[in-house]
DNA sequence: ATAAACTGGTTTATATTATAAACCAAATTT
DNA sequence: AAATTTGGTTTATAATATAAACCAGTTTAT
């Protein structure tokens, strides 16, 4: 059976991918909401999708206040792929 | 969006319901052959599924040699429906 | 017959991961 | 100007996964 790749096997982590799949780029608040996660674990699991390459991130401001932009990378795109596609072998579908 | 059974949303276990999904019966070490595990691993997921009343776990003898044999139950296959229902949120498929 | 090695596991300790709580700086509201 | 809110980060803790150590019984080789 083929391995689930860890980084992307993790609810959090999962759903900002496949948010981002389908959306040109969201913010920390948009993720923050539509994942009803904390803030922290947010934060948390966004470093380590950063520093495997998967998505990146950018801070700005926007007006007065700080704004964290993120957006996935073709090698994010890659391994969510290839994640949905060994995944199918446990579902058969 | 869905949350993602943690009991399933774990590579081992989920390996092992899938396999139980589509074969009558499986035992222990053909289990461990197929999800490519050690047996302690193994072992402990398998407590885990049985626990939870997603498998049933029989113990017998075949000749002298003991044999645990598992099968999946009526709860274990609906919980698997849900959760690939829920994935297929996150995949998009 | 007995020691050595193998089978089929279980238990327990450890590493990893996920999560929440506590915190911080800046902005906004009262 | 004090209190609250916003947009986060850092750190401590809880949960999980995993492997290592172990155990009872069986088979094989001596």
């Amino acid at each position: 059976m083929k391995e689930l790749n860890p980084l992307l096997h993790s609810q959090l982590r999962l759903a900002v991918i496949s948010i981002l799949m389908n959306v040109e780029e969201a913010d920390f608040v948009y993720l923050k909401e539509k994942t009803e996660s904390t803030a922290g674990n947010l934060s948390v699991q966004l470093d380590k999708l950063a520093g495997a390459g998967y998505i990146e991130v950018e801070k700005g401001f926007v007006g007065k206040k700080t704004r964290t932009v993120c957006r996935i990378t073709p090698a994010g795109a890659k391994a969510f792929e290839e994640y949905v596609d060994a995944l199918r072998q446990y579902l058969n579908i």
